[in-house]
DNA sequence: GCCAACGTTGGC
DNA sequence: GCCAACGTTGGC
């Protein structure tokens, strides 16, 4: 068996949610080689998948949360897996955290690269109406979950919606 | 800008 | 270990 279609097997899927006054998707394609650290996250069960189930190679959507218009606005790849989240001992960061010993971080990160964005963003909207993302994670009343996983089906509708082929 | 829902903190 | 108080998230 060929190792691309090892790492295709155990590919996984995933939604990342910024707010875009803080970190956008145009922050992300202005970004040198259009990759930068998706840093602080600071919520555990977040911070679990950083360190544990986020790996190289998966695919994750962009969504812009609390700004209009509401949605997922084009798609990332990961280039590098959990590592120690570097704001959490920086003093000036807006993401310092004091209790987070450097030989035992608290806090995980990993780096992303932009590969689509959307012609036009897949609005929450557009998600609501969809059968196919009605129930997605990121739709349910309540869910602040930064970091979810997303299925493959669910994956290919918000293509469609998006118009563009994978 | 409001506020419901949620996660975390800390007194007991 | 409970749970009230608090701070934050994020849709509306």
């Amino acid at each position: 068996m060929k190792a691309s279609s090892v790492a295709e097997q155990n590919m996984r899927y995933w939604l990342f949610k910024s707010e875009p006054s803080t970190f956008s998707i145009d922050h992300l394609a202005k970004a040198a080689r259009q990759t930068a650290p998706w840093d602080g996250v600071r919520n555990y069960q977040a911070r679990n998948f950083l360190r544990d189930d986020v790996n190289v190679g998966d695919q994750v959507l962009f969504y812009h949360s609390r700004e209009e218009p509401l949605g997922i606005f084009g798609s990332m790849r990961i280039v590098k897996s959990g590592y120690a989240d570097f704001t959490a001992f920086d003093s000036r960061s807006k993401y310092y955290d004091a209790s987070s010993d450097p030989d035992q971080p608290r806090w995980f990160m990993v780096d992303v690269t932009l590969v689509t964005k959307f012609p036009n963003p897949v609005t929450r909207d557009m998600l609501k109406d969809d059968e196919a993302t009605s129930g997605m994670l990121v739709m349910k009343r309540g869910m602040r979950l930064s970091i979810q996983p997303v299925t493959h089906d669910e994956w290919k509708a918000v293509h469609r919606l998006a118009g563009i082929s994978e």
